[in-house]
DNA sequence: CGGCGCGATCAAGCTAGCTTGAGGTTGAGA
DNA sequence: TCTCAACCTCAAGCTAGCTTGATCGCGCCG
């Protein structure tokens, strides 16, 4: 149990919750590395748990993998982040998060407005105002709405 | 310009600001329905035009074209909403919202915990539970993991 | 009554984030 | 040494919400 800082795709899987294929997926976009065997199989680095970790923990957050790739590959020689790393990404991530927060409680005030005048008027209607588009992000793409 | 009431897919698509194509897509989803003139072709009632204000709005409060549906559906006779209606409805809507806030408001003081101990780990951290799996939800397909 | 702009119908494509399947290889334990 | 779970590589599929393209038909204006 010396050399177990080095471990195959399964068990990785198994300590992130993460599905295998989520993984590989992972490894070709670019968001983990791993180095092969003789007979081609993935062995990643025991350190590789907390760095899915931190995916999944930004994911939760509403981040996308792009942005999440960003985020990881500024840290100094790709790696793992470590207690300082996190705490920097971490008030970062605060940021977008206050941001939603706030997008969310602005609509939540106009739908108020709405409430009263029932007006539904495209025109006037304060909930339908360009400035909002992508408001509240919902589900499915919205570029092209932007 | 009596008889206007009756309006082809491209005005309604002008007086939406949708493209021609999605007002197409919605007829297929059920969200809005349309006659045929004698040559194929769809005209649409100039209340529509009030319809698809609605499914604008209620989408960018982050519902999904499933959730407008079964909104609408909920309408005597598949009419069109009015004010009433439009109340009744938005009131729901704001329970929606209010529960994202909720739920990205409770992640953020999480966050903050996190940014304290810096821990990022998977057993511990309280980021990391079930219960807030999907919390807030970010871009694509989310379902699979719940 | 001729032209061309608007409309119609598929099928396929695109983004995000993966999963599933087919078909084949590796490697650790009995 | 043999076995079989675990691994490999593509390619294709799925959800959501549309768009794009190809190839047509309709209908209004002059």
């Amino acid at each position: 149990m010396n050399r177990n800082d080095i471990i195959p795709i399964g068990v990785l899987a198994q300590r992130t919750g993460l599905a295998v294929s989520a993984i590989r997926y992972y490894e070709d976009r670019g968001l983990i590395a791993s180095v092969r065997t003789g007979g081609n199989q993935r062995r990643f680095l025991r350190s590789d748990i907390r760095r899915l970790g931190f995916v999944q923990i930004a994911q939760k957050l509403g981040l996308g993998l792009a942005e999440i790739e960003r985020e990881l590959a500024a840290l100094p020689n790709g790696r793992t982040p470590n207690v300082l790393d996190w705490q920097r990404i971490s008030r970062s991530l605060r940021k977008e998060i206050d941001a939603r927060i706030q997008l969310l409680t602005r609509t939540r005030n106009k739908l108020d407005e709405c409430i009263g005048c029932g007006c539904l008027s495209l025109d006037r209607c304060a909930l339908y105002n360009k400035e909002d588009r992508a408001g509240a992000a919902g589900p499915g793409p919205r570029y092209v709405l932007d």
